[in-house]
RNA sequence: UCCGCGGUAGCUCAAUCGGCAGAGCGGGCGGCUGUUAACCGCUUGGUUGGAGGUUCGAGUCCUCCCCGCGGAGCCA
């Protein structure tokens, strides 16, 4: 009796007559030879059912199975540059075939689809090689994240997706009902990740977050998931230098893991070949500096080669500020110290220059915009009380974060890395909605 | 919420000035021993998003509504 293998391990077993059970992804009638390309969730393989070295029950079930019947096949490997697949190069020479269920008539063709239908059909587009591609990367994406800060010291502290009020106080959340009571599902684990550091030192949290807003973009999702470190005795230069380091390993942890996923997907793969540090760091004022001076000179960015607008300094980056600065580095760019009136209450003023807060965003290159989010945080109760006052936020719900700063506080720092984002960056995509299984972006819930 | 674009066969789209609603793909039947979204022949397939209006005649023009897409603001 043959073994089962699995697709991924096909050039372990060249020679040998194994057995592969899965599902028909395109089948290319020949009359008495049949390729049909097999997927098994590790990889697709072709197999070759040729009419004189199978039984005639198999070769008429090979000859009517339709696109994502599922399957069993016996057949041995065999090496050869025609043939197609991932990892590619191996077919398999049925001895056997055996159709487990017939498919009825796919919806779903390996053809060119509208975005409308294929969100739809969520559930049956996964099945697709490019969909395939993305969630290995993901997956990957997220075991880099976790081993990364697992082997540097830091603490995985879960926070609450139950929260009793906006923690930013600024974007829209969800409502939901807390036995009578309103509760909000959390937009970001911040401030409770700041709890927990004065108990462990290094944290982070990883999960879902939700938001309301009625964002319609190629980089938001309704729900989306971030990975959130806060680390204690840390100032923003500490900071910026921990994201260089981590995000560098997670993309060269992807190339070297996932290079057949990212060879589906078309991807050039020399740009994240330079996603190494140091990053370059840019001030805020640099940037808008840098800016300007592109407006004035007519420069236009992609993708709707529209003219950078000029801007004022207190603005905030829109789309096509961030895509033209991000476009004059070759990897990621920190912009630091923002406007202060323009950030969250939390983030530490410049000493001497409190118009601007120890902030940074990290900025991917090729227009996929702001990754990463982190500042140093106000360490200061008195100046803390003051800026939630100035920020119209009430005092009462932040009492027990301010208490943090009443009883042992240290200068500490944070931020929180998109993976939708980053996934989309590193896959070269031009939607955040295809970097998660089941995307919720506005106005959709179903499938 | 605002700005722009769109909705025709299962899918992707076409239909000139308002004049017989079409093609490719898919499905079905047949052919082919090296296909890569194969190819060739035949065949199947329609409440043109909905409601109203103008007209001899509306996919096409007008009004309202619904849905989708892209973007802005905000953010990761």
């Amino acid at each position: 009796m043959a073994r089962i293998i699995s697709v991924e391990q096909i050039a372990d077993h060249v020679g040998e007559e194994v057995v592969i059970r899965g599902w028909v992804y395109l089948r290319t009638d020949k009359g008495r030879l049949q390729f049909i390309r097999v997927r098994d969730g590790t990889g697709f393989v072709q197999v070759v059912v040729f009419k004189k070295n199978v039984p005639p029950e198999a070769f008429q079930a090979a000859r009517k199975v339709t696109q994502e019947s599922s399957v069993i096949v016996t057949g041995i490997v065999r090496e050869d540059e025609r043939a197609p697949g991932v990892p590619g190069g191996y077919e398999i020479d049925a001895r056997d075939f055996v159709v487990v269920q017939q498919a009825e008539e796919y919806p779903i063709q390996p053809k060119e689809h509208g975005v409308d239908f294929l969100l739809d059909h969520r559930h049956l587009w996964l099945r697709t090689p490019r969909q395939w591609a993305i969630m290995r990367v993901r997956a990957e994406v997220e075991r880099a994240i976790v081993d990364w800060l697992d082997s540097h010291g830091f603490l995985r502290v879960d926070t609450p997706i139950l929260t009793p009020s906006a923690a930013e106080g600024t974007t829209t959340l969800f409502e939901t009902d807390f036995h009578g009571r309103p509760a909000y599902l959390a937009q970001t684990g911040q401030l409770y990740n700041e709890a927990n550091i004065f108990a462990f030192g290094k944290v982070y949290c990883f999960g879902p977050t939700f938001r309301a807003e009625k964002s319609k973009t190629r980089r938001h999702l309704q729900e989306f998931w971030m990975v959130e470190p806060e680390i204690a005795w840390c100032d923003l230069d500490e900071l910026m230098e921990i994201e260089e380091q981590f995000v560098s390993y997670i993309v060269q942890r992807v190339l070297e893991r996932r290079a057949n996923e990212l060879k589906v997907l078309e991807r050039d793969t020399r740009l994240l070949e330079n996603v190494v540090p140091p990053f370059p760091r840019i001030s805020y004022d640099e940037a808008v500096e840098m800016v300007n001076k592109a407006a004035a000179a007519g420069v236009r960015v992609p993708p709707h080669d529209e003219p950078v607008p000029p801007m004022e300094w207190g603005d905030d980056f829109g789309a096509p500020h961030e895509t033209y600065i991000a476009s004059q580095f070759d990897r990621p760019v920190f912009i630091h110290h923002f406007p202060t009136a323009a950030k969250a209450f939390y983030m530490e003023p410049e000493p001497g220059r409190p118009e601007v807060c120890r902030s940074a965003d990290l900025l991917a290159p090729e227009g996929y915009g702001e990754i990463i989010g982190g500042s140093e945080r106000m360490s200061d109760p008195d100046k803390l009380v003051e800026s939630i006052k100035k920020h119209g936020l009430p005092l009462e719900p932040y009492k027990w974060y301010i208490d943090l700063r009443r009883y042992g506080s240290v200068p500490h720092s944070g931020f929180g890395l998109g993976v939708e984002r980053t996934v989309a960056w590193i896959c070269g995509l031009h939607h955040v909605r295809e970097t998660i299984a089941f995307p919720r972006v506005l106005g959709r819930i179903y499938p």
